[in-house]
RNA sequence: GGGCCGGUAGCUCAGUGGUAGAGCAUCGGACUUUUAAUCCGUUGGUCGUGGGUUCGAUCCCCACCCGGCUCACCA
């Protein structure tokens, strides 16, 4: 093993700890009596019974005053003073601490709780216990230091260790995630798991990655949406069903996007889009209000309410507020384009009708949606899997959910009728053979489920990691995500 | 994929066509109530990689790698 200058000196300082006959890595640990957060909470009373303590972690930073020194050793609640003196844990063991301990190394401190002349709650220490040498130095004594985005992605551990701050990004992700667990199952959900390896991919509109099985020569895809095995078990009797899960998809990579994202697919049977969004937005207001105990979250100064109902806005109605354009006066793409052209906006040209209604959309509308908002009825064309409003069979009973200018939630009225199903995947496949290589296949299995018959279904999709990204006020995926991927660092030898 | 910006010590960053700089960390010394302790001293670099121009390149030019922002595409 090759070690740097900084990692020689402190393998040297492990070897002395072994010429001492003392473990570096000692397998048996003292017991904790309480983490930082604990010892800060229960003080007082500690105080008053100067009952011995023990708490362990890493040294966060060292004041040596010749014949004593203060420390702060930091657990995963926080962190806590220690103060040692020669006359208390003796010379060796005081001269040991000094000298061969580090910044980083992991420590036990034993002793009675005190305050000092300064008034910090502190641990004065009676004896202490080597529990793990560390051969790489934390990047800074002081926390947020270590900053470089792309560092702090490739070396995580580094950046939970020395960003301790860090490291709540993730608990509140855990603990949304258990929150909206914890809310469809009191609504009686079924949770379940459904291949990520598929013989035919489909559910979305996007490019797969391929894998290969080697006994079965078989390709497979590697997921896109977990959408048509849920609807099987909708077929298969089950009322209500949800998958918690990866997604994967082939497509480049933003501050909105990583190739796999945990995606949340939840559908219910005997329901509509409607109920829908009924139920996404009490979950996540739900998870708010559980996690933060309030349903207005701030997002970069701009203050965000969970609480619903949300707004829900059709297509139509949100384009023609927004730009006077009525895209159910221009039901051609050449009527279309000439109210786009007389309200002057600066929008791409698209090849369907569909498709510059979606451009229209994006480019127009979407940036603007900051609180959640719901908008409903998308053309038919861009929803293969939705049903078609009774009304007006141009659109389908679908809804996006949007906020911070951004999608969070598809949802629809699922399509269960085998019939127009089949037609959607022909049609699908007519793009595909035009060029739209994010076109869903035709997958003949889903529609012999859908022959078996299933009931009026609503299902919905929604984004875990952007999600956190709101509850946590973070812009970009990648710091929402533990190890985002990332190009191959170049090869160190 | 296009455009713009960046990569210098372990970390955070200055800087220059002529021997490479700071703070913190490291190492040595002083110090028994410190608070990112303080004080004195010290070590540490293939300046992202490879070419080119030049007497001389970390700096200028070209290509490439990695990252950030942004546009395009998408949850």
């Amino acid at each position: 093993m090759e070690f740097n200058d900084l990692q020689q000196t402190r393998y040297e300082k492990l070897r002395q700890f072994q010429a001492a006959g003392i473990d570096p890595f000692p397998a048996r640990v003292p017991k904790r009596t309480h983490t930082a957060a604990a010892l800060q909470a229960a003080f007082d009373a500690l105080l008053a019974s100067q009952a011995t303590v023990t708490i362990m972690g890493r040294l966060r930073t060292r004041r040596v005053m010749g014949k004593s020194s203060f420390a702060h050793i930091a657990d995963d609640s926080g962190s806590f003073q220690v103060f040692l003196s020669k006359r208390d844990v003796g010379d060796e063991a005081f001269d040991r601490f000094v000298d061969l301990v580090d910044l980083g190394d992991f420590v036990a401190a034993t002793g009675y709780v005190f305050i000092t002349k300064t008034g910090e709650p502190s641990v004065h220490v009676t004896s202490w216990t080597m529990l793990s040498k560390t051969l790489t130095p934390p990047p800074d004594k002081r926390e947020g230091q270590f900053s470089d985005s792309e560092a702090r992605q490739r070396q995580r551990y580094i950046d939970l260790a020395a960003n301790p701050a860090q490291r709540e990004t993730f608990r509140i992700r855990a603990r949304l995630i258990s929150a909206m667990r914890r809310y469809l199952d009191e609504q009686g959900f079924l949770e379940v798991e459904t291949p990520v390896l598929q013989p035919i991919y489909g559910g979305a509109a996007a490019r797969p990655f391929k894998t290969h099985h080697n006994q079965l020569h078989q390709d497979l895809f590697l997921r896109v949406a977990t959408e048509l095995y849920l609807k099987r078990l909708i077929v298969g009797g089950f009322d209500g069903v949800y998958e918690i899960g990866k997604d994967f998809r082939n497509e480049g990579v933003d501050r909105f996007h990583n190739p796999e994202f945990t995606m949340l697919e939840v559908y219910q049977a005997f329901a509509d889009y409607t109920d829908m969004m009924t139920l996404t937005e009490g979950m996540v207001a739900y998870a708010a209000e559980q996690i933060f105990g309030t349903t207005t979250l701030d997002f970069q100064g701009t203050p965000i309410e969970l609480a619903g109902p949300w707004p829900r806005i059709t297509m139509r109605d949100a384009i023609h507020n927004q730009t006077g354009v009525d895209i159910r006066e221009c039901r051609e793409l050449e009527s279309l384009r000439e109210a786009i052209r007389e309200a002057g906006l600066k929008v791409e040209y698209k090849p369907t009708w569909a498709k510059q209604v979606d451009e229209l959309f994006s480019e127009c509308v979407e940036p603007t949606l900051i609180q959640p908002t719901f908008i409903t009825e998308y053309p038919q064309p861009l929803s293969p899997l939705a049903k078609r409003k009774a009304d007006d069979p141009m659109f389908v009973e679908r809804f996006e959910l949007f906020a911070i200018g951004a999608e969070f939630a598809n949802a629809f009225s699922e399509l269960n009728d085998p019939i127009d199903q089949e037609q959607r995947f022909l049609e699908q496949g007519r793009d595909y053979a035009a060029g739209d290589d994010e076109a869903m296949q035709m997958d003949t299995d889903f529609l012999e489920a859908l022959k078996v018959g299933m009931p009026p279904t609503g299902g919905m999709g929604i984004g875990i990691d952007r999600l956190v990204m709101l509850f946590t006020n973070q812009t970009t995926i990648r710091e929402v995500i533990l190890f985002p991927h990332l190009r191959r660092a170049q090869t160190e030898e």
